[in-house]
DNA sequence: CTGAAAGCGCTAACAA
DNA sequence: TTGTTAGCGCTTTCAG
């Protein structure tokens, strides 16, 4: 910068103010500066800036998601990052995993690089530990899942209310016999599902069979071994609903194999890609990642722009793709 | 970091030492700094330290891909990610969506943050602009797209090779009529799996029948279109080469619309997740993204690490999924 | 083993 | 409209 200054015969000060567009400086003395800026190939130290500027902002904010391969948090993330585009932001992504001490890890090296805000899909019990940063005017936002220990803004799909759709689609194709397959009991978004498969479930009149509830699945090898253990019991279940992604591809594959895909049902929680272009194509409770990574982006610029209205949970709505292999009827089963 | 000098008694500089783990502080003296640190719940600003620090690193990797939402691009991303994490890094990612202007802002955003190395997937036509930050010692490696005007690391599928091989594949199984189904021409990766297509067939003595190559596909409704109008002419190809996931993807759909999904061979560029579940399954020419990013970030990690060896391209073999589609011989063809 | 002083690249506050 | 001085939080250098 001390070049620039020098080579356009400027104070270093006045180059700053050209860089950052600040008011009077005369036109000359700003055309002398770009130029000299731009044959020096000058690129000013934002986060030097920072150290002194007022507001301190690295224009920078940190997100912190299970995977940023998981097509879900992948389009999450592409969404957050258009509105940061917007405001100039650049975002700084993390892995978690599933990891709880990856978590931590990551919140302290995005903390270490002085991110202006975080954006966190949950993966400890207790997020408590973020309110330090909170307090010290980093905003937090969560995603996916509720933080819990910290009252802060969220933005969730409606898991239950999603899972509560599947289970009375099937419920009126005559399906009383209904399967659960379910991811890790600890994730929320899990535990969630389940609870909206039981309430709808209880809604009907039907108790839940223990034999048809397998919770703890975390990949499709496991979810295939699964469901091929339930379809092959001595009193089968008609339909299932499974609660995530890598689960429901896991069931399609046990179904093909046993040549069961036309006589089961089945509805999947998360929209699998490509799914129109199975046989049965696969009926499905769809998120919005793309809604949930913007609104959870707008409320936390909403905070550095100095928004201080209380926590607030927003609820994305699912939508149900029905697409046919969630209307095949129970067997001798009451009609549509 | 006053706070915390003047809590355990010490000066500044020993807190410091502390930090960062440098010798010649005395066991108590250590613990006593951890304990105010911790009680002052201090986190230590990495960029305030890097404008004096003498490798003045960030450690923070930028990397620029097509989307962070693709899922080619999000498994090389994780698989950096990986790589980064080894070395203390984090990842500041960017999606230029094939536009040649946000490479450009990209670039400056990251550079303004000091970033320690780059990490690009090329989308201008010259990135002999980038000289200037490899020169002042922020290396460069390009992953997918070989970068021009600039000599640098360069880690890329093998497109050529791949595409050959998808129809090597449907050759042997008696097909010459075979279709091209190809991305936007100025795309790279787009031209070289032509590229490989023309070469193997020539290979063979078959004349490419330029009714049959499409170019400037970009997504699946359009290849849908495309497709359909292909198999429909007077005198259709037999067998479909599709070059990129979303085409491929488009392509299955028009054969199952026509009904000719088992009529018509089909192999696709980039493998398809979830097309072992498609009847027929989808045979594909997979790449290897997680070899793809880990390579791309050992180089980068490597130059920063002083290595100066030439600029090398690295190639990535691909892996030909033999699943059903690409195995439907050609109507009264030869055999296999 | 420890600390004081200088300075990294920049902006705030003020003076000219 | 412009420049000067101080200082952001840290590390370097060098003296104890």
């Amino acid at each position: 910068m001390r070049d620039v200054a020098r080579l356009a015969g400027v104070g270093i000060k006045t180059v700053s103010r050209v860089i950052n567009g600040e008011p009077n400086v005369s036109p000359g003395t700003t055309e002398r500066v770009r130029r000299a800026a731009a044959d020096l190939l000058y690129e000013p130290d934002l986060h030097a800036g920072n150290l002194r500027r007022a507001d301190g902002r690295s224009r920078t904010l940190g997100l912190l998601v299970s995977s940023v391969a998981n097509p879900f948090a992948a389009q999450v993330h592409r969404a957050i990052e258009r509105v940061a585009i917007e405001y100039g932001y650049a975002v700084l992504a993390a892995s978690l995993e599933d990891d709880p001490a990856a978590e931590l890890r990551a919140v302290t090296a995005l903390a270490r690089r002085r991110v202006d805000g975080f954006i966190v899909t949950p993966v400890r019990d207790d997020q408590s530990y973020l309110r330090v940063h909170v307090d010290r005017g980093t905003p937090l936002v969560c995603v996916d899942r509720a933080p819990r220990g910290i009252e802060t803004d969220c933005v969730v799909t409606a898991n239950v209310d999603g899972a509560r759709d599947a289970v009375r689609h099937l419920l009126s194709f005559g399906h009383r016999r209904i399967a659960f397959l379910g991811d890790l009991d600890r994730i929320e978004t899990a535990r969630l599902r389940r609870e909206g498969y039981v309430t709808e479930l209880a809604a009907a009149g039907i108790d839940v069979d223990p034999a048809l509830v397998v919770l703890g699945l975390h990949d499709d090898a496991t979810a295939t071994a699964v469901a091929r253990r339930l379809l092959t019991l001595p009193d089968p279940p008609t339909a299932i609903f499974s609660s995530q992604n890598l689960i429901t591809i896991g069931t399609i594959r046990a179904l093909q194999q046993l040549g069961l895909e036309h006589k089961v049902a089945l509805v999947g929680f998360d929209d699998v890609e490509t799914g129109d272009l199975m046989k049965p194509a696969i009926t499905a409770v769809a998120q919005d990642p793309d809604r949930i990574g913007r609104l959870a982006a707008e409320r936390l610029f909403a905070h550095l722009d100095g928004d201080t209205s209380p926590a607030r949970q927003v609820v994305v709505p699912t939508r149900l793709i029905v697409r046919g292999s969630g209307e095949i009827p129970a067997p001798g089963g009451a009609a549509h």
